[in-house]
DNA sequence: ATCCTCCATATTTGGGGTTA
DNA sequence: TAACCCCAAATATGGAGGAT
């Protein structure tokens, strides 16, 4: 994509890296609705930057997809290994939000039921995110505002033994608290996730049904399964 | 992609969505995997096709992505009693495909109280358009079965009168009608038809020309604003 | 029914330059 | 520094026809 070809290793450049990966990300996100509506399926993925943030996209319930992963592999996972793999991670940090505009007064028109529904399902999860974040915000508010307390009770003591016999005022809390070749796309994704198989950064979980056609062991043994019953 | 350009809606043509399902399934995988490579990312996705196989790519470990994610996002639900939920960008539908992408898969955890404050208004600001929106279906959808019910009460009626040797009496039907015409045989065939439907007796196909169904509406109308678990 | 190939067009996304 | 905008090269992927 773009001016010139990728080569499917670590961007050494960290600048580039960074807006490759901020790019990238949005598409993945992007692709993993589209899959989840245009098809029906159920998509959960998380996404952590280098730099240690995290992002995610559940077309469903993410516990839900994650209990389902379980379940599901957990059966076939008899003689199948899985293993870990340790990549490093570094620093920088991402951003902002565009919080405004835009959800006020859009299109809407051309949703059906099933679409309206889905939508308020993921705002309201929005919502639910945003609650929860300000309470713990607001519970540490509060421990802070403790902590502040006791130490300025201590203080206090303190002061008042030092010097006994001055009266001391209530002492008021506030303030500031704190790449790929062109060859065959088909290949091309074959390949990768062959790689991806041998390099044992997945594990594929053999399709229940071993029954197969053999006549495609490449793209069994790269693809997580031929396609869908 | 590809010739026509794509709606983004459930395909309805069960071939063509098991095509696309399979195509955007190893595009995804794709890119998750490029991404982690590129970036230096951990990432981690499922995907579970709707006819219920699991498909898994993970750069590092599924359980050590899964476990991360219970770790960082799972923070804000300490306090919460509620279930975990996750946003999509679903809002994308909303017109702006920045703030729902963000929204999507960015971690809350650099907003601020006023931020968050304003986050959630306009989530909520998003909710009861939505629900507004499907206030207004739903009564459509009431108004035309109302409509179609007094249409099929007509030719049953027509249908009783012909069965019973009585002459054959225009009632209602677009223009008069003589006797027993193959027309209107047709027609009569068809009434029956529509009278199992509205009696619920039959089942629907699949069309996707605004006939739904009893049961449809039933369901909309529990959907209304029962929203989801 | 499933999967592949081919092909034309829709999308994505490097790279640069600019701006908030 | 991060977020956008623009643009063209690189990909992704509908659609159609064919084989299994």
């Amino acid at each position: 994509m773009g001016r010139g070809k990728v080569e499917l290793k670590r961007i050494e450049n960290s600048t580039s890296r960074q807006v490759t990966f901020s790019k990238r990300k949005n598409g993945l996100l992007k692709k993993a609705f589209e899959l989840s509506i245009l098809c029906d399926a159920e998509v959960a993925l998380l996404i952590f930057s280098p730099s240690g943030k995290a992002y995610q996209f559940a077309s469903h319930d993410m516990d839900r997809s994650i209990a389902r992963y379980r379940n599901e592999v957990g059966l076939m996972e008899f003689n199948n290994y899985q293993r870990s793999r340790t990549i490093e991670e570094n620093n920088r940090h991402l951003g902002k939000q565009n919080i405004s505009m835009h959800l006020a007064g859009e299109d809407l028109s051309t949703l059906g039921m099933k679409e309206l529904k889905q939508l308020e399902r993921q705002l309201k999860n929005g919502v639910e995110r945003i609650r929860a974040k300000k309470r713990r915000i607001i519970s540490e508010h509060i421990s802070l505002l403790k902590k502040r307390k006791v130490d300025v009770s201590k203080m206090k003591q303190e002061l008042t033994l030092t010097s006994r016999g001055f009266r001391f005022q209530r002492i008021c809390l506030k303030g500031p608290c704190k790449r790929t070749t062109p060859a065959s796309k088909e290949r091309a994704v074959a390949a990768v996730v062959l790689a991806v198989h041998m390099t044992g950064l997945g594990y594929e979980k053999d399709g229940q049904m071993g029954s197969k056609s053999h006549h495609q062991t490449a793209r069994m043994l790269a693809d997580q399964d031929g396609g869908d019953p």
